[in-house]
DNA sequence: AATATTTTTTAGATTTGTCTAAATTTATTT
DNA sequence: AAATAAATTTAGACAAATCTAAAAAATATT
C-alpha cells in the first residue's frame, strides 16, 4: 500500500464527496470547494492521474477510478472513526469534531485504526449518522428517507443528517433532534412544506421543509 | 498561541531533548539526531530564531529560549499522552507506540489534549516511564535510581526505562520487567557488574550491568 | 604561529504545493 | 457561424524544507 501527502489525500476525498459514485467532476467546483484556485486544482489532477487514481482527460473532467476510490474511503474511513471517538469517548459536541477529525485522518498507521476501531466497538456509524466504512471499503446501508417525504403518523428514528454545518447542528439541537431521536410527522402544511412533529417526551413542534430535507430517517423495528 | 509546521516541532523537540536543561548544542549533533544535513539545520535554526523560540549566534552553538522551551514541553505532553493512549487503551505494546505518536504529537487542538488527558485519567508518566509536563509546562518528580546503584535487599519498584530501542524493551519482556514491577536486588557480581535480582512472583535472574543501568527504581512506600 | 582538520555556514538547486496572469479550449449567444 | 463568455490549462513565480558542493570560521596539531 502506498502513502500519499496530506494534499493528496484531501483533494482525494473532496473529488469522492463530489462525484457520488461516478459523475464527472470539473475543476472549477472542485476548486471551490477546496477553497483554492483552479490553477492549482489542475496541478494536482497530473499528478494524481500519473499516480493512476483518476480518469482524466484535459478539458472534460475527472473522476476516481477504483483505485482512487479504494483509497477515498480509506481516508473517509478513517475520518469517520476518529469523529466516532471525540464524540463518544472525549465528550465532544458533534458539531465540533469535523476540523481536528479532518487533521486525525491523516495519521498513516494502519494498527493504529484497527485497533481503534476494535476499540470503539466497530461502529457502523459516525455521530453525523454518516456510514463508517469497513477496512475493505464496504459501506453498510440503511434504508433511509428524508423526513420531508415521511408520510404522516409513522414511528421513525433518526438516522443522519445532511448539512453538517455548526449552524444546521445548533438548530437541531435547539430541537433535540440528534442521532437516533424517535419521532413521528403529525402533520404537514401545504403552504411552505413545513412539518408538525411529535419528538418522544416532548411537546409538537414545527420544522420548516429545508430542514426538514436535511434529516434522515428509517422506520423503527 | 501561535501555531508551528511540523518539521520546526520536530527540530524544537530534539533540541530539547539534546540540550538537556540548559547546554549548549552543536549544528552537527542536532543534524545527527535529526537524520538530516547541517546545512539543513543551519537553515532551520535561522527560522527558529527569527521566530524568537531560540538563543543563537552563528558558529557558537544554540539552545532553546524560555518560549522555545514552553513549545518543546507541548509536543512532549502530547507525544506522551497519545503513547498512553495507544498503550493503555488501544493495546499497543509499549515498545510500538513511538513512530505513531511522533504523527499525533503535532495535531494542533489544545481542546483534544485537554480531554484526552482527563479521559486518560490525568496520568503522571507514560508507558515509558517518563514524566507528562502538564498544560502549563511542569514536569512531575519522582525521586528515582539507576537499578545499576540500588542497595541490595532494597524493595523497590521500576519507575522508568532509558534506551527505548526495540531491542532494549524486548529484553525487558523477557525478564518480566515493566513499569511498575516490584523487585529487588539480591546480589551483586563485581566481576562484570552484572545483577541478581528477584522480581516478586518469579524465580531470581540476572541481568548485565548495561541493562541495570537503563532501568530506574525508586524505594517502595 | 602556521598549517591542517573539523565544524558550520552560504550559495545555488530541487521538490511540493501553491499563486496570478495569460493563453487556450469549450460553451453560449447573438 | 462569428463573436462573446466561461471554464480550463499553461507559464512563470514563490515559500517551505530539503539537498550538495564550496566557502568561511573555529579548533586542533605540528
Amino acid at each position: 500500500m502506498v502513502n500519499f501527502t496530506t494534499s493528496e489525500e484531501n483533494y482525494i476525498k473532496s473529488i469522492y464527496h463530489l462525484q457520488h459514485d461516478s459523475h464527472t467532476v470539473n475543476t472549477n467546483t472542485l476548486a471551490a470547494e477546496m477553497q483554492t484556485s483552479a490553477a492549482s486544482v489542475t496541478d494536482m489532477l497530473k499528478k494524481l492521474k500519473t499516480k493512476k487514481l483518476l480518469q482524466y482527460e484535459r478539458y472534460r473532467g475527472f473522476k476516481l477510478n477504483e483505485n482512487g476510490k479504494k483509497v477515498a474511503l480509506g481516508v473517509v474511513r478513517k475520518h469517520r472513526l476518529w469523529e466516532y471517538f471525540l464524540v463518544e469517548k472525549l465528550g465532544f459536541a458533534w458539531d465540533k469534531v469535523h476540523p481536528i477529525a479532518e487533521e486525525l485522518e491523516h495519521i498513516s498507521s494502519e494498527e493504529l485504526i484497527k485497533r481503534l476501531e476494535q476499540f470503539l466497538g466497530n461502529p457502523l456509524f459516525d455521530p453525523h449518522g454518516d456510514p463508517i466504512p469497513d477496512r475493505f471499503g464496504k459501506i453498510p446501508v440503511l434504508k433511509q428517507l428524508s423526513l420531508s417525504v415521511t408520510p404522516p403518523k409513522q414511528q421513525v428514528t433518526v438516522s443522519s443528517v445532511r448539512n453538517q454545518t455548526p449552524a444546521m447542528l445548533e438548530m437541531l439541537k435547539h430541537y433535540h433532534i440528534g442521532i437516533g431521536t424517535q419521532l413521528a410527522v403529525t402533520r404537514r402544511f401545504e403552504f411552505d412544506g413545513s412539518l408538525e412533529i411529535k419528538v418522544l417526551k416532548r411537546p409538537t413542534c414545527i420544522i420548516s421543509e429545508q430542514v426538514a430535507k436535511n434529516v434522515f430517517v428509517h422506520y423503527d423495528q
